[in-house]
DNA sequence: CTGTTAGCGCGTTCAT
DNA sequence: ATGAACGCGCTAACAG
């Protein structure tokens, strides 16, 4: 590969000289510059990006740490994150932790080591991870996570509205015994739609079963045991919110197995909301979040605060939107 | 941050000794090493990764160049790429291109300029984007697409016989006009489920007609787009293959909005094999691809390349598994 | 077995 | 406005 110096001698300047001209230096004679750029083109210069990196000690790398690019919902928010990142010259290194904190924290180590630009990251809760990364000056933004102390930004999704509004949904429309399957307890993300779903009941004056909260292990295999488990309970709860996408697709294959009649047996309110709902049997109605524009602008807080490191934090909160479909209205035509 | 002289200084050794014990290299004196460990976590030494690389000419960085991450199928191959790239010390760096050209150029120039460690890429089909890794002798392994002299490692999924035992199912039904929706026919991913498609046809001694083939953009909407021009076809298809997952939903979201039955009117396999599949109304006949399995095999064949640039390029070729459900069977009970 | 030296390619002083 | 010199932090030669 040809270096800045091979410019330097082809384009008869100094290597200092190509540089500034390179990196849109105001001050340099036209002339020079315009001998700079043909030498460039004739020997198909690339700059060096990780000679560049270390000597201004930052790449233009972001990681962007969550459980697993699998779930539909992170998928998304990474592409968010994508797309603000190409529009500002960054790359996104990928890293799934499946919410194991040791492996977040090995993720959080790579990169310090790799000098990036910032991160990204929804935390599985040991706060000494995102501590270490403010510690060591890298921008940091928090996704689906309140921050203790909020000494970094932080973008999540209003999952305590979106899981009221979904209880209240499931309230009018007759049911009596509703159930809430939600993520690990450890987890934040989980118990915040929680909270959203005890305060619908109260506000409608029910009380808070706590043999109807189950809280599943992550995936498809929590939302189905839970479910399973929730159907050999007695009473047999009449409705169920699930608090994830994951979990949702192992409740509803959980129904089908046990031949649940679905919404009159069971009324169901799932979240997120992937294409295939209204394709289901029956439509599943959901609580969509808007995962996309979340990645988006985390990107874009991280974006201004590698700019401007002094900026105070902030926290924004996204809007769910309640997607009412036949799986939570007994009085519809059953699938 | 403290570098390998401030370690060197306090471990009373020189800085050459500092790297050689944190690479294992095998000669050190045991009592060195000990003291430069100790000194290393004191200081919370962390060696500079851009520093390595720059000496070395060469990342731990992979770029996975796919069309979008929010398609499962890709998602579930990138995570196959990582999973096998955590375990050998790579990370990876996500590149969507959405198939277009240029921007698949942009991310094989970053790639370049990053001296990343070798590049996975779904091309989207301009050969001069691969030859130019090729030249610069970046490691490559293609994947979803054959590439032409063999000039790299490819891995793909054999969607010929997927789509030839799919549309042999479809005809042992009792269907009789089979149509065929795949993506844009500039794509090699478009071309080979058709040539299965065909293949079965003759094989049962049907004529292929071209009516009945369609060529849709790529995501839902062209899935849906291709299935509403059939459906206003006359003679109408009493059955379809849908070449892509993300074109199946757009299909099932037309017949939906149409009110086709299925599998009664119009049978229905689909390709990918999402969980959601036998949640749908009806439960989805699909060709399963082993998705993560091609993103880990990738990933394999990359190291291993890294390793020795001279192996001579290998094809892997992966196969599907035909889940037969209601939506291709006009007998059974349908939804 | 260990230390000294050199240089990976670049951006940025400091002079001119 | 331009060039010379230095150093970012590390590892690979080479001596010893």
């Amino acid at each position: 590969m040809a270096t800045i110096y091979d410019v330097a001698r082809r384009a008869q300047v100094s290597a200092a000289t190509v540089s500034r001209v390179l990196n849109g230096h105001p001050s340099v004679d036209p002339e020079l510059a315009g001998r700079v750029h043909a030498a460039v083109a004739e020997l198909h210069y690339r700059p060096n990006a990780v000679a560049r990196s270390l000597r201004k000690s930052r790449t233009s790398l972001i990681a962007v740490i969550i459980s697993d690019v699998t779930d539909p919902a992170l998928a998304a928010t990474v592409r968010g994150v994508e797309d603000m990142a190409r529009d500002t010259a960054y790359s996104i290194v990928l890293c799934d932790s499946d919410e194991d904190p040791d492996r977040e924290a090995e993720y959080v180590a790579a990169a310090l080591a790799e000098q990036m630009a910032g991160v990204i990251i929804a935390s599985s809760g040991r706060d000494a991870t995102i501590e270490q990364l403010v510690a060591a000056g890298t921008p940091v933004v928090a996704i689906d996570r309140a921050v203790p102390g909020a000494t970094v930004d932080a973008v999540l999704v209003d999952t305590v509205r979106g899981a009221e509004q979904a209880t209240a949904h499931l309230i009018e429309a007759g049911y009596t015994r509703i159930a809430c399957i939600t993520g690990p307890p450890h987890l934040s993300t989980a118990g915040r739609p929680l909270l959203g779903y005890e305060r619908a009941l109260r506000s409608a004056g029910r009380l808070v079963d706590p043999q109807l909260v189950r809280f599943g292990t992550p995936r498809e295999i929590g939302g189905y045991e839970s479910m399973a488990a929730l159907l050999r309970s007695a009473p047999r709860p009449d409705a169920v919110l699930v608090a994830t996408g994951m979990l949702t697709i192992g409740v509803l294959e959980c129904l089908l197995d046990q031949g649940v009649d679905v919404p009159g047996e069971l009324g169901v309110v799932g979240f997120d909301d992937p294409p295939w709902a209204r394709l289901a049997n029956p439509p599943l109605s959901t609580v969509a979040q808007p995962r996309y524009e979340l990645g988006n602008v985390a990107a874009r807080l991280l974006v201004e605060r590698i700019g401007d490191p002094s900026r105070p934090p902030v926290t924004v909160s996204l809007r769910t939107d309640l997607q009412i479909r036949a799986s939570s209205q007994p009085g519809s035509p059953a699938g």
